[in-house]
DNA sequence: CTATGGCACGGATT
DNA sequence: AATCCGTGCCATAG
């Protein structure tokens, strides 16, 4: 400890250095993006490098050649990530100077996009170059609720490719967010929506007949009609008629900007992933891919040409241009050590959450930032900072909080949802907890009462459960 | 008497 | 040092 003041007083650099590296840290890559071009533009003796990319899938890389991702697929295991920084976005080069008047940081992170830009970014790591144009073509004929307004086979025709390639296309559109955009027509957003929702959640058995036939009586509200046609009770058919109507959007870009999820504890909407994740294959093993977004990486470089020049500088500038050729340098090296931290914590923490990125919330391991910080051996405080504001986005296409990794409760949460959904008839919060307590989370009853709560579920006296005891398949 | 929600306390987190 | 979260205790409603 002492050792490090002395340390620390001796050479002023130091402090500043991990003062700076610090405060980088927590920036999220959206405001980093606008804080390197504020230096860009101010500071002569930064420069960017080459714009290179990537051979085969296209994305900016740091080096020439192919990237990280398409060079080493099959040399990463299930359990060591490929974790790697990739420049991305807002890779471009800012000669005119960026826009930045006394913005507050927040309104950085509220930078608004565009749908097609939005989805776009979502899926372009699947796509290769042919299918980024059928991918550009369909995104740029949404209307306002993020239907289409072209048909796949003009599509397909216009650009000499078959239906088949078009479908697959537009398949990845509506698995991205918001869900089933890129659909043509109300019913097809709903099937899509449906069938991602069944992956986390067991909708009443007949939605999907409903919506594939009772269109119709959905939209009049004609239920009696509906359930003629599902043959089930009117009062079955109310019931799928509500569940669709909570859960699903028939015009998805309409709750773009809100929020489509029901229950109370939904997080602010995160726009711009920090980190991506993907998977190399379907296979139950596959190896992840992880994408720490770090706007400029590798291409941000002290200009070589000021240093020299420094050498012949006018006696009255010199020390003004020492002082930017010392803040560069200091900048760069700073980004770097932030994204070597970002990736250092990005590969154990996908280690230990393997199961939660795979396959959802219910498999999420309660961690604390204390424990990855010890494992890592910095201070918590780092991860704390790394951690604050982030979002990440899973396989699943799903934009999450990074914070939501340390939640310590959501895996408990979900399966009290799943008792609940599954319950024969309300069950009371001690019967809940005995349940919970049975599964392995010994939680109090009062806590059951709290996370119930939360999900915004009515407690057991008030949930009336129309599943009544008989009814018809 | 049972099921729940409110309040407050202590420990963990930030 | 400030804040959040799980829990126990107690009052209230049914």
């Amino acid at each position: 400890m002492l050792l490090q003041t002395q340390k620390t007083s001796l050479r002023p650099q130091t402090t500043a250095h991990l003062a700076q590296t610090m405060s980088l840290l927590e920036l999220t890559s959206a405001e980093l993006s606008q804080k390197i071009e504020a230096a860009l533009a101010s500071n002569p003796a930064l420069e960017l490098a080459e714009e290179h990319h990537c051979p085969y899938c296209r994305r900016p890389t740091l080096k020439a050649g192919p990237c990280p991702a398409c060079k080493t697929p099959h040399a990463a295991t299930p359990d060591q990530p490929i974790v790697f920084i990739s420049p991305r976005r807002d890779f471009r080069r800012t000669n005119g100077q960026p826009d930045i008047d006394g913005d507050a940081p927040e309104e950085w992170t509220a930078a608004v996009e565009d749908l097609p830009t939005y989805v776009g970014r979502q899926i372009a790591p699947e796509l290769n170059l042919e299918d980024r144009a059928l991918a550009a073509h369909l995104l740029t004929s949404l209307d306002e609720d993020g239907l289409l307004t072209v048909s796949l086979l003009e599509v397909a025709r216009y650009h000499h490719v078959p239906l088949s390639r078009v479908e697959h296309v537009q398949r990845l559109i509506q698995r991205a967010e918001p869900l089933g955009v890129g659909s043509c027509s109300p019913q097809e957003a709903l099937l899509v929506q449906l069938e991602v929702l069944s992956e986390t959640r067991t909708p009443p058995r007949e939605t999907e007949q409903a919506i594939r036939q009772g269109m119709d009586a959905l939209s009049r509200r004609a239920y009696g009609e509906l359930g003629r046609l599902l043959g089930v009770s009117t009062d079955k058919a109310v019931q799928i008629a509500e569940f669709i109507s909570e859960n699903l959007n028939p015009y998805p870009a309409r709750a773009y900007w809100g929020d489509i999820h029901q229950g109370a504890a939904q997080q602010p909407f995160y726009p711009e992933p920090d980190i991506i994740i993907s998977r190399l294959s379907e296979a139950e093993d596959t190896p992840l891919l992880i994408e720490i977004v770090s706007p400029y990486a590798g291409a941000l470089r002290v200009n070589t040409l000021f240093r020299q020049a420094l050498n012949e500088a006018p006696p009255e500038k010199a020390q003004a241009w020492q002082h930017d050729l010392d803040e560069a340098a200091l900048l760069v090296k700073c980004l770097q050590q932030r994204d070597n931290t970002l990736v250092r914590m990005m590969q154990r923490l996908a280690m230990l959450q393997r199961a939660y990125i795979l396959h959802g919330d219910a498999y999420i391991i309660p961690l604390t930032r204390a424990q990855l910080a010890q494992e890592l051996n910095v201070h918590e405080s780092t991860i704390s900072r790394a951690v604050a504001g982030k979002a990440v986005q899973l396989p699943n296409r799903k934009i999450v909080p990074l914070a939501r990794w340390f939640d310590r409760s959501l895996n408990v949460r979900t399966a009290l949802l799943q008792i609940i959904a599954e319950e024969k008839q309300p069950l009371s919060d001690t019967q809940i907890a005995r349940l919970l307590a049975r599964q392995g989370f010994d939680v109090a009853r009062r806590t059951v009462a709290k996370y119930r709560s939360m999900e915004g579920i009515l407690p057991a006296r008030l949930r009336h459960h129309s599943t009544k005891p008989n009814d018809h398949s």
